[in-house]
DNA sequence: TATTAGCACTCTTTTAAAACGTCTGCTAAT
DNA sequence: ATTAGCAGACGTTTTAAAAGAGTGCTAATA
């Protein structure tokens, strides 16, 4: 290993180590010494430059796929390349124009903004796009509303602080008059407006437990309607990933199967959605803007060969979701750490342009 | 050509056609006189074989990638095969049964049954699985009602007949008092309920331009409403497609550019939405259970390498939407189409059931 | 007359070998 | 400490040959 001068060494072993990851996620294919010395690092005979590259594969930064044939970044050097990154991400303020102009297009009025922002996300990076509600029991209720049906049935209908739009038969067996369904409503909303769906439920028993007069004939229906309100939690969170199409564009022949992995998983939204919940609360403790895991630093064995690049979003001061693109670990991790932020931020702000609305509150009669 | 005793001839001739059709899908190789003659036709020679192939060729039948090299079934071929089908297709009660027991755990309640619904297509035929629903505007109304968000926004929330549920603010400038959004409420559901959103528009139009009292007070902000009702179209028809994934699975790399044009295609819903439109219309007017449409059927240039097996839906008397799966042209049509049939059943039963509770009218005050 | 066997020919696919290019590791010179 | 130069390694591409599969035609057959 190469010694002497150790800062100016370092220094031009990062750059190197740079370079080669730089240059492989291009041109897709491993970098050799005279590669680099010919096009970048000019300055460098290649002999020195292999020196150099043979240490930096000792540390664990370089893997040789073929004994003579260039270096390829393992996940380490990748994770070097991002957190070097991390702090020179900056976005040309006209691209960024040109994305906020296609937000306010393409996701406009707040309904279904998750799908759309997905979508988005997928189309500007050319990879999977996702956005991830955390569990809705979690979320603040502004509205919860039920329209009658007949035939013994109301939709309840929810909207939560995050702009959510829930909605869910509930069957009562019975059918129930429309000044008691409004009743129900007023009451509901007069009372848990501003709670999480879990705090509202809680109160919610403990209010018909104590029997207050006002809603005791009403009781039953607000027992069942509890009841039904665990039911949205079958499906698990919300997720919405799009843009799985676009990956076969952008992917080549040889990591197919990687991608076919990949697929695999997102089909089986279980177990993607319990990484996101924990990658958020990983997000939310260590206070940065955009999360990126890289190959094996995902638990789930399918997306070892897949990077994660993410962001949390707020509403108010509470993080509610997530958002990000899934893709090739070989991907152009400053374009795509800057547009997932970006989107964050719009996003955010969509969500607070609805939220600026206070859930009215009708006095119950 | 070979001609005498004709009708033994043409029959042969079909039974050769089908085995080069069932051999082709299942080897997605060219398939030869020889391989025929040995595996499933021992009692005809290649080189009888050979002979009516040749005029399956002249007849536009079968086609011959390469000089000497077995011949292909054309989208012709595949025509045929799929109408001999037609009458066969049945599915054993066994797995009947089964799918039905699938729909019943994992479609479920009425809540977003049409997402449910494709998934599950998706799942069970390893191709993509779509449901479609046609134009909102053409939908009937079971409800339309309005939730007071404060901040001068409604959300107004519409059910239809298929048990489909819209929801979209309404951006007043100006806050309604709860009593007035009641009144609305309960005027529009009396009066609309049972007409088709168009209908419904036309008609309070001419009532408001009538300028009958009893509604004097909220004219405008019906109009706003309805101005903002047609927005939900701006999306187009409602259009699920899942398991895209999937198809990876089951593709061969020489075929994936196929799937990467169809991929393309998915992507932009707007031409796929126009196509099933059509389709639609089609199939209801033929009158048949489940459509095939067979590569250059297709007027989509980028859906001329897969096939789409369809069906629709009623609600009632009416065709409101189609289902089927978009998958590879060499498929095991017999069992997708019996699938898609089944589906089909399912998904009709799931909204009668939904549509048996009366859209609950209130009588206004 | 319809069917079949046989054969020459064509064209793709597979296999093998050779040529090429790129990279590494080492050594000696700077 | 850096560099130039070179031998050796190995993947990739090119080229050539062999194998395999199928066709069309003709002559024999039932």
């Amino acid at each position: 290993m190469r010694v002497l001068k150790p800062e100016v060494a370092k220094e031009r072993k990062e750059k190197i180590l740079r370079w080669v990851v730089q240059q492989f996620v291009e041109s897709r294919r491993p970098i050799g010494s005279q590669l680099l010395a010919d096009s970048a690092l000019k300055d460098i005979s290649s002999a020195t430059i292999r020196n150099i590259m043979k240490d930096l594969e000792e540390e664990g930064y370089l893997y040789q796929p073929h004994t003579s044939g260039g270096r390829i970044p393992t996940d380490k050097a990748y994770r070097y390349y991002v957190d070097y990154l991390t702090g020179i991400q900056r976005m040309a303020a006209q691209e960024r124009e040109r994305i906020e102009k296609q937000y306010d297009e393409r996701v406009g009025e707040l309904d279904n903004v998750m799908l759309k922002t997905s979508r988005l996300l997928a189309h500007l990076s050319g990879a999977a796009g996702f956005v991830y509600s955390a569990n809705v029991a979690d979320q603040v209720v502004k509205r919860l509303d039920f329209l009658p049906l007949g035939g013994g049935t109301l939709l309840a209908v929810l909207i939560t602080e995050s702009g959510t739009v829930r909605h869910w038969p509930v069957r009562l067996g019975y059918d129930l008059a429309p000044s008691k369904v409004r009743l129900l409503s007023n009451f509901i909303n007069a009372e848990i407006t501003g709670m999480t769906l879990n705090e509202a439920q809680k109160f919610l028993w403990q209010y018909i437990k104590a029997g207050h007069r006002e809603v005791a004939d009403i009781a039953d229906v607000a027992v069942q309607v509890l009841k039904d309100m665990q039911k949205p939690r079958a499906d698990g969170d919300e997720l919405y990933i799009e843009g799985l199409g676009r990956m076969l564009e952008t992917t080549e022949e040889a990591d197919y199967e990687d991608l076919r992995q990949m697929m695999r998983i997102v089909e089986e939204r279980q177990r993607l959605s319990g990484l996101l919940a924990e990658k958020m609360d990983d997000l939310r403790r260590s206070g940065k803007d955009v999360a990126v895991s890289i190959g094996s630093e995902n638990e789930i064995k399918e997306l070892q060969n897949v990077s994660i690049v993410s962001s949390t979003y707020r509403v108010g001061d509470r993080t509610v979701g997530m958002l990000g693109i899934i893709g090739p670990k070989h991907m152009q991790y400053t374009k795509v750490m800057s547009l997932v932020k970006l989107m964050g931020d719009l996003l955010e702000g969509s969500i607070s342009a609805w939220n600026a609305l206070p859930g009215k509150e009708d006095d119950y009669e």
